[in-house]
DNA sequence: TCAGCAAGGTGGTCGGACCACTACGGCTCA
DNA sequence: TGAGCCGTAGTGGTCCGACCACCTTGCTGA
């Protein structure tokens, strides 16, 4: 009947976009689970391999979930399993894209910070110090990396908008940080990073957005300047 | 000798990471070509089923590019190749993920406006008035919003940020830019939008970031407060 | 010299087989 | 009667081998 497929690209990314059509479509919900790998490759006259790697494509891009035994399921399509790829961009950029990635993070990261000055409940304030002081009270930096993330992800996640905090999230992935951080914090940059929290945290306190949006920028603006100089050697 | 893998995962994760990590650590560069399928399915001990899997993984991602009858390639790895995914999320956005992407938008789109009011060169500011009288003289809406779409890539690009930019352009991809429209622009906002278009320019040509800021800000910030109404008819 | 052709190599697809794991039901035993 | 064990059917995960579609290369022949 409809057998008239100009059968345009691959077998496989046609697959693809067909699976993707579905949900956006709403025929698949989120935590829905789909047919099994053999009868969705004979509903789309495919092959069972071809199959798979559509799923596996699906998969890494946070919209499909297969779980061994049990079947394949859409995710719940929260910004998190969506942009849970961000970290990749993060990991494998090198060199001024990694300035760049830092002017994108110094953005939403002060808006974020200044959002969450006005929205951040008594529960987060206190998560943020429990963080601001676990991160002054050791020398370890692994210790300190941990707890520097934790304040900035409780602070996002304050900011009332999950697709943001999952943005700066892959921002801040753990191997992109140590990349970047392993040379700023040798420079003896740990009392400048202390203080720059510091600020931060009274200015959420103070429930200031302006200066917590100022705070925020100067801490990520640091690091991106620092990094700067560390690649161009330019004024 | 190193045989002692401890066998984390799937195969398929294994060797996704594997060829994640070549790249990361400067083994593969760039353009450079890979191994054939079987060859490095080889090489890692799994099935060429597997490694296709891993390939294709990596391929959604933006890091390989497999061309047939050629060979596998290491993509340029620039912001352009990693973000493309960037598109599904706004494509597979729904109810209030809608609002959230477009807030991330402004906070983007009013950088990169202010960016580029203080960087754009004369052909670039000329491509631009091209778009924008191009977008007056039709009353097509696939065609305004082709040049509307142009408009806002061509001052993203002028403002020096690639990875910025390519954001931005996932954030006002095709499908979803109509989605949101569609209802926007049956409103009559079409002149509103032009207006909008205008002072944006303005602030361009007179080179002047904060006018620029304000301007690309309320842009998006007049579709943002039509959806939020839309969906949850709040005050 | 160069256009055209032929062969080899590469990714793309297919089908089938088997393995590893999960979920569910019936069975056993207290 | 109830809880727990256990087997089994069904699912995703892996592997193999074959063939197809396309590109590249180099040779052929005018």
């Amino acid at each position: 009947m409809d057998e008239t497929a100009p059968q345009k690209g691959t077998v496989t990314q046609r697959a693809i976009e067909q699976i993707k059509a579905m949900i956006a479509e709403g025929r698949l919900e989120p935590g829905q689970r789909l047919p099994t790998e053999r009868d969705l490759a004979v509903q789309l006259g495919i092959s069972r391999s071809s199959m798979r790697e559509a799923i596996r494509a699906l998969t890494v891009l946070g919209v499909l979930e297969a779980r061994h035994g049990s079947g394949i399921y859409v995710t719940q399509l929260e910004a998190g399993d969506l942009l849970e790829t961000f970290g990749v961009v993060a990991d494998l950029s090198r060199g001024p894209r990694l300035v760049e990635l830092l002017e994108v993070r110094r953005v939403l990261e002060s808006t974020a910070t200044a959002l969450a000055a006005a929205r951040i409940t008594a529960d987060q304030l206190a998560e943020v110090e429990k963080h601001l002081t676990a991160m002054n009270a050791t020398d370890d930096p692994e210790e300190i990396l941990a707890h520097d993330l934790a304040f900035h992800r409780v602070i996002a996640g304050a900011a009332g908008n999950d697709t943001m905090a999952a943005i700066l999230e892959g921002l801040s992935s753990r191997t992109f940080r140590a990349r970047v951080w392993r040379g700023y914090e040798e420079e003896g940059a740990f009392a400048r990073t202390r203080r720059e929290h510091a600020a931060i945290h009274r200015a959420l306190v103070a429930r200031d957005p302006e200066a917590a949006r100022a705070a925020a920028a100067a801490h990520v603006g640091e690091v991106e300047q620092w990094l700067r100089t560390q690649l161009g050697g330019q004024t």
